[in-house]
RNA sequence: GCCGCUGUGGCGGAAUUGGUAGACGCGCAGCACUCAAAAUGCUGUGUCCUUGUGGCGUGUCAGUUCGACUCUGACCAGCGGCACCA
């Protein structure tokens, strides 16, 4: 055997046997356990970043291990390939995106073939190809069908120059467009929404019993689906016959109502704009924010009388309405009540404009409350509301939504801050929304026989605006119903309906007969899903909106797409996010042609556990490198020296530690990978293993014998991680062809057991001694043996022993004063 | 602003159920090998002092407990998400 690791000469020679033997490719198997692997797909941003290495290393240690297990393992591979950063290439660059997204995922396909990843190539998904997309426009028009997807405005940051709609992430911190400079405006457009509020209560219910899922992203769940219940109300206005319509969580405060608020696009504010120049002005200026929830929650509240009045639904005194920035026309019913006395925001408000603040709550535990210095939030009893005084938050609730609700102008209800998912976007490089406008006919769906919509890949950009909206071979069409002119829609489908539902398709990628077939129904669900915990909320919520979808319209029967979860951390480098743009980045393609692919895969799982951020070191893959060094080199002159028989006898006090020492690491290392995922503390656990090897003087058989266990063991618990020099080194050693097909090893517990064990001695919960007394030893006899240690008597002299704690197997604790 | 997470040596991190704080690695220092260097191996490495099986020490302040990195409350700092980046 070769005493010099060589992984460039290894890597790609096993990569060569996985490859020729289709050692990864799977079928379905019902006489099988299958485990389905999945890692949220990449975007073919043009090569692998040190995110995607450690995403998809996690991923491929966690299949190889449940593979290692006998299960049937299936770890497919695709590419969500629509995006902008395809579009601002093809800007830049004058070439198309098509071309320039194929490319890149020819680029990135080898990278991760070169990091010898256990993909089944043959399910390889393109989201940007027809025979993909087509699916998603199909099921979009049954969804039409059924009232699930509908159309309405939609606030966009409109950018007044280049005439066109920006996304956020195009808009600068000073809200200006990126490529125009210009300040951009909030504007509304019609767009494409698909009901996923019709789901929130099935969504918000199942989290709590998914116990497969981090706590942390179950909770951003809930919160963003954010259920509440409350009264929605009517405040009519003065002088005249219309009403204004809000929704409140706190009805118990609505004698502190002092003013409402109207977003600046409310028919009253507008109508009140029409005589009143200066409203007008304030109107416009609202326009120019940023369409984000953390633009409008961070910027300076602005607000200006309308000059109308609504009266209060109770009391009937004048109560003054304003349109305010920060009230969204989208949101909810446009309108606020506002109580200054008991919302903190509406309470600054309200000393900024010198609205009156009225206290209607009270500490119901007799705490004082000041409303000079902010607003009391809490639920208390009520003050200063006439009939309903002295009533708590549920009887007052109860009773004012009982006075609306006979009166016929409010009623109860469940309110989320879920909003229904607009999937409208105004790009080239994106799946075609299959809707036809017709004059006769209104908005009709593409028919099935006519999917699917095509997305034309020859494209030549003139300036930011979508293509598609400058061609009339795109958008000239006749109407599927009356067979007159109509127009194509053109705008494209919001990337993230791409990202849900690819992982059932991964299934069944080749189906030309329907969406799914039934070999989605023997995958499904993921068994494990990994991907970066930015994504907690949009994505892995529209995916679980989109399971309910598919098994609604019949074709995989199952509520929850991901059964466990892993949110991986960021990859960091000295202390902040790798990016292009702060020029901190490390490429992958360097090290491996360095060190070596094994080298990388060991250095991104051996730093840091997978769902904290991890921080890059030059030096530490350096160190990784050395470590796989050492272990082809200890393995070789084990290999290179084996002369003597294979044959265990009855072992010495040595030999027995190590043999202890390798049973305990199979334990470890096997809950580490297996239940939690610590794939530091495992490797940390094989390196203490192999450091006691390379200090085991080998001078008998039964030395020999031990050590060659010890190596047998490691090389397959390393096998996940590092699976080219463990395939090589598993040859080497004897074992066999395939360390792939070879079976997990099981810890043995009478090589783990032992006679004595140590227990720590504590006065007053500081370590004073340790002792060594035999496994079965009474606490008594402990004791006894506790209180007799020269530096624990040293420490209780003077005292009296008030109590002794034992912890079997682990300590003594002596209580003294 | 709101929601969530994180905070431990010079650095990355370990301590799994409240029970020895600092495993493992990186870095650094010394030694061995070498003509020399690299590589490799060995030893040491939280901090302070009066060098003792000594004091202190897990972002800050308080609390619960025989015992707290771990639980509770308040605060500080950093990070992620906030619906058109993916």
């Amino acid at each position: 055997m070769d005493e010099i690791y060589k992984p460039e000469v290894i890597e790609p020679r096993v990569q060569e046997v996985w490859d020729s033997t289709q050692a990864f490719a799977v079928s379905e198997d019902p006489a099988r356990e299958k485990f389905y692997c999945l890692c949220m797909f990449p975007y073919p941003s043009g090569a692998c970043h040190m995110g995607h290495v450690r995403n998809y290393t996690i991923g491929d240690v966690i299949s190889r291990f449940q593979r290692a297990q006998g299960k049937n393992v299936l770890q497919p591979m695709g590419w969500d390939a629509f995006g902008l950063p395809a579009e601002n290439a093809a800007i830049k660059n004058k070439v198309p995106p098509a071309k320039w997204t194929y490319k890149n995922i020819d680029v990135m396909r080898s990278q991760l073939q070169r990091l010898g990843f256990a993909y089944d190539w043959q399910r390889e998904i393109a989201t940007c190809r027809p025979e993909y997309y087509r699916w998603e426009q199909w099921l979009f028009t049954k969804l039409y069908e059924k009232g699930l997807v509908y159309k309405k405005n939609a606030v966009v940051n409109w950018d007044p120059v280049d005439q066109t709609v920006l996304a956020n992430e195009q808009v600068d911190s000073d809200g200006r467009g990126w490529r125009s400079g210009a300040l951009v405006e909030r504007r509304e457009i019609p767009q494409w929404f698909m009901r996923i509020t019709a789901y929130a209560e099935e969504l918000l219910a199942s989290l709590s019993e998914m116990d497969g899922w981090p706590e942390a992203v179950r909770t951003m769940q809930t919160n963003w689906i954010g259920r509440s219940e409350g009264l929605e109300l009517d405040f009519p206005i003065e002088n005249g016959n219309e009403s204004l319509r809000v929704f409140t969580t706190r009805p118990d405060t609505l004698m502190g109502a002092t003013y409402m608020a109207v977003a600046a696009e409310h028919p009253l504010a507008v109508s009140a704009a029409e005589n009143d120049p200066q409203l007008a002005a304030f109107l416009s200026e609202c326009k120019n924010v940023k369409a984000s929830e953390a633009e409008l929650e961070t910027m300076e509240k602005k607000g200006m009388h309308l000059g109308v009045n609504a009266l209060h639904p109770i009391s009937g005194e004048p109560v003054p309405i304003l349109a305010a920035n920060f009230v969204l026309m989208g949101y909810g019913t446009g309108a606020i009540m506002a109580v200054p006395g008991h919302d903190q925001r509406d309470w600054e408000f309200a000393n900024k404009y010198q609205l009156p603040i009225v206290q209607v709550i009270t500490d119901a535990d007799g705490g004082t409350v000041d409303l000079s210095q902010g607003a009391f939030v809490s639920r208390g009893k009520l003050v200063n509301s006439g009939d309903y005084d002295g009533l708590d938050f549920d009887q007052a609730f109860d009773a004012i939504s009982q006075f609306f609700e006979q009166k016929g102008t409010g009623q109860r209800k469940v309110n989320y801050r879920l909003r229904d998912w607009g999937v409208s976007r105004q790009r080239y490089w994106g799946a075609p929304i299959p809707m036809i406008y017709c004059e006769k006919c209104g908005d009709v769906p593409v028919p099935e026989g006519d999917l699917p919509v095509r997305l034309p890949e020859e494209v030549e950009f003139q300036g930011v605006t979508s293509p598609l909206k400058t061609m009339p071979e795109f958008y000239n069409c006749k109407c599927p119903i009356c067979g007159g002119d109509a127009r194509r829609e053109t705008d494209t489908f919001d990337t993230f309906v791409e990202s849900s539902w690819y992982f059932a398709r991964f299934a069944c990628r080749d189906s030309d007969e329907a969406m799914l077939d039934e070999r989605a129904s023997y995958w499904m669900p993921v068994d494990q899903y990994i991907g970066g915990i930015e994504h907690a909320i949009l994505h892995l919520l529209y995916a679980r909106f989109y399971q309910r979808l598919l098994r609604d319209e019949g074709l995989l029967d199952l509520d929850e797409p991901f059964a466990n979860l892993l949110t991986q951390g960021m990859v960091l480098r000295d202390g902040s996010k790798m990016s292009k743009s702060k020029g901190n980045t490390v490429d992958p393609q360097t090290l491996i042609d360095r060190f070596g692919a094994d080298t990388v895969r060991f250095f991104v799982m051996s730093d840091a556990p997978p769902d904290q951020s991890f921080e890059w070191s030059d030096e530490g893959v350096e160190g990784a490198s050395r470590f796989l060094k050492k272990l082809w080199r200890l393995v070789a002159d084990h290999v290179n020296n084996s002369s003597l028989s294979d044959d265990f006898g009855s072992l010495n006090t040595e030999q027995k530690e190590l043999r202890r020492q390798i049973h305990l690491t199979i334990e470890k290392v096997t809950d580490d990978i297996g239940r939690r995922h610590t794939f530091n503390t495992a490797i940390a656990s094989v390196r203490e293993l192999i450091n006691s090897v390379g200090r085991f003087e080998v001078r008998s058989a039964g030395d020999y014998a031990v050590v060659r266990e010890a190596f047998s063991v490691v090389v397959q618990l390393m096998a996940p991680i590092t699976p080219h020099i463990c395939h090589q080194l598993w040859q080497e050693l004897g074992f066999g062809d395939s360390i792939i097909d070879a079976p997990w090893p099981v810890a043995d517990p009478s090589a783990m057991a032992q006679s004595e064990v140590e227990l720590v001695i504590q006065v007053n919960g500081k370590l004073r001694a340790k002792i060594r007394v035999s496994a079965d030893a009474d606490k008594t006899a402990v004791e006894d043996i506790a209180l007799k240690e020269e530096n624990v008597v040293r420490h209780i002299e003077g005292k009296s022993v008030r109590k002794v704690i034992v912890v079997p197997g682990k300590l003594v604790n002596v209580v003294a004063n």
